[in-house]
RNA sequence: GGGCCGUUAGCUCAGUCGGCAGAGCAUCUGCCUUUUAAGCAGAGGGUCGCUGGUUCGAGUCCAGCACGGCUCACCA
């Protein structure tokens, strides 16, 4: 039989050829004697002559990234997703069998090799193969050694592809699981209980956000998925964990960008007898923490700017209004941010969007938003948010219209959020009633009425701090990413089209 | 959802004014026992995203559609 032309027929020829010489394309196992990473941890500081006088027989397996095939002999690279190897093969020093492997390998192949180390000519520690086995076939010929892989959408659809050709793209989700394991460590030292609430929802609240629709058959309901964690984690607290966590994930069905993916990752942790400035100080030090431990420095590379998390600043909502105020429009005066018309009038100016339902509250974040946010490059605490757009924050002793709350934000992004939690169950509920007349008024993103929740409260909830962590966005600070989908394993996409079966049916149709 | 941009070989990309579909890597054949973007000689490989239109002739011009990127809107 002729070898085929086309790439994944070449493939497919290859795999029964193996099978047709007695070689078991797809065995069970391998026992090897180090992953490549350990091996190269072990030797890479032992020269040749120690090689030599002190022979280390190994057992190694992974990915052939490299094959530079030299007459009856040949080198190749496995890759373990980390590190790679160098395997030596020479017809003198293996067996028949092994050699004929190496003439049907094909780049992407997964192989062991069993061997001893030493160094070639140009000092490239190096396993002299006296056995290769076999290990999986590669059918879809990998993107190419040089260029690598880098059409986005491809990058995205077969992230798998992606992360064996992409050393740096495994680096950052190396990075994000770090992270993870990071915040976890730093809550559970600090006497938190990890936990997990329904993703399923009757009322999906703890959030201003339109949720998905779900259904469930057997009891023939609509449910939600969560847009938040906050209110099952709070009334764990009134059961009487003093301190618990949650980082899963959460849906709002919103737009996607590059700072939105329809389904994040969100840490909430929430800690009785503290309030909104107590989780100041222990976002501070656990987000320094991480950062120190993650990068290796406390001052970080994200994009054009150096993020210096020595310095980190807090600022008002207002105060911050007033000084990132640009210069070309008329700055507000003293009392301008407190009445409808003026801040109307001042959101216009700055070209803030809002409605004209829309109280002083919303008006005064609007504008912040507008004005601030864009410049809040370094770490910086806003604190005193609006009453009208915290619907489950407790207010200051002395102003009714401002809640203890604050936003944490870095390079421009919102990464925290968190308060001193509303506990007075009667201020809840008109709260709430408050959240239906916005609703009435068509702002579809405002908070439902859990009644639950209140019954909750009713039963006696301790003085609490919450707060809320988008792990993606801090991801994408640490990874110098500046989409979100860089650091999420599979951003959604819309379905492939129908090319998809064709192309598998190539690779799967059997010979 | 709006605006702008992109889609050509397995991958990375050229393709002029509308006139035979190109390169590098990868693949295949031959040679090559310390190479490493190995080397030398030769060869094969295309639904130019899809559907229409204009034209003697379309990868190229026009329209619609699909998918993606950036951006705006929405949000965290």
């Amino acid at each position: 039989m002729e070898a085929p032309t086309n790439l994944v027929a070449q493939r497919r020829f290859k795999l029964a050829e193996l099978k047709r010489r007695g070689f078991d394309p797809y065995p069970h196992r391998f026992d090897f004697t180090h992953s490549i990473t350990d091996l190269r941890a072990s030797f890479d500081r032992l020269t040749g002559p120690e090689l030599e006088t002190r022979p280390e027989r190994v057992r190694v397996c992974g990915r052939v990234m490299s094959l530079r095939p030299q007459g009856k002999a040949g080198f190749l690279d496995l890759s373990d997703g980390e590190q790679r190897i160098q395997v030596y093969m020479r017809r003198d020093k293996v067996d028949d069998a092994s050699y004929d492997l190496f003439q049907l390998l094909d780049l992407g192949d997964i192989l062991g090799a069993e061997g001893v180390l030493f160094r070639t000519r140009t000092n490239e520690l190096t396993v002299l193969a006296s056995r290769l086995q076999h290990l999986s076939k590669n059918l879809i010929p990998l993107p190419e050694k040089w260029h690598g892989l880098t059409d986005v959408e491809t990058r995205f659809r077969q992230r798998y592809v992606d992360l064996i050709v992409n050393p740096e793209v495994r680096a950052v989700f190396a990075k994000r699981s770090r992270i993870i394991r990071e915040i976890r460590s730093f809550l559970d030292s600090r006497g938190y209980l990890e936990v997990e609430t329904p993703v399923l929802q009757a009322i999906a609240g703890g959030a201003l956000a339109r949720p998905f629709i779900t259904h469930h058959n057997a009891l023939d309901l609509d449910l939600y998925l969560r847009i938040a964690l906050e209110l099952y984690l709070k009334r764990l607290i009134v059961g009487g964990f003093p301190r618990v966590y949650e980082l899963s994930r959460i849906f709002r069905n919103e737009g996607i960008s590059t700072q939105h993916n329809p389904e994040f990752t969100m840490l909430e942790f929430y800690q009785a007898y503290s309030d909104f400035r107590d989780l100041m100080d222990l976002t501070e030090e656990m987000i320094t923490q991480i950062v120190e431990v993650v990068t290796g420095s406390r001052t970080v590379t994200y994009q054009d700017q150096v993020l210096d998390f020595n310095r980190w600043q807090r600022y008002s909502l207002r105060d911050a209004i007033v000084r990132f105020w640009p210069e070309s429009v008329p700055a507000p005066a003293g009392d301008d941010l407190k009445s409808p018309e003026r801040l109307r009038a001042l959101a216009r100016s700055v070209n803030a969007k809002f409605e004209l339902t829309d109280g002083p509250g919303k008006l005064l974040a609007a504008i912040f938003e507008e004005v601030a946010e864009p410049h809040l490059i370094q770490p910086t605490f806003i604190y005193d948010f609006p009453t009208e757009v915290s619907p489950l924050s407790k207010t200051k002793p002395d102003d009714p219209e401002t809640v203890e709350r604050f936003e944490l934000y870095i390079a421009g992004m919102e990464v925290a959020n968190a308060y001193s939690e509303l506990n007075d169950p009667a201020e809840q509920r008109a709260r709430f009633e408050d959240q239906l007349r916005q609703r009435g008024l068509g702002d579809d993103t405002a908070h439902a009425m859990d009644e639950d929740y209140i019954r909750a409260l009713s039963y006696g909830m301790p003085p609490t701090a919450g707060e809320g962590i988008g792990i993606d966005r801090l991801t994408m600070v640490l990874t110098n990413s500046r989409s979100i989908r860089e650091v999420i394993l599979f951003p959604l996409l819309r379905p492939e089209a129908d090319t998809l079966p064709q192309a598998l049916g190539e690779v799967d149709a059997d010979k």
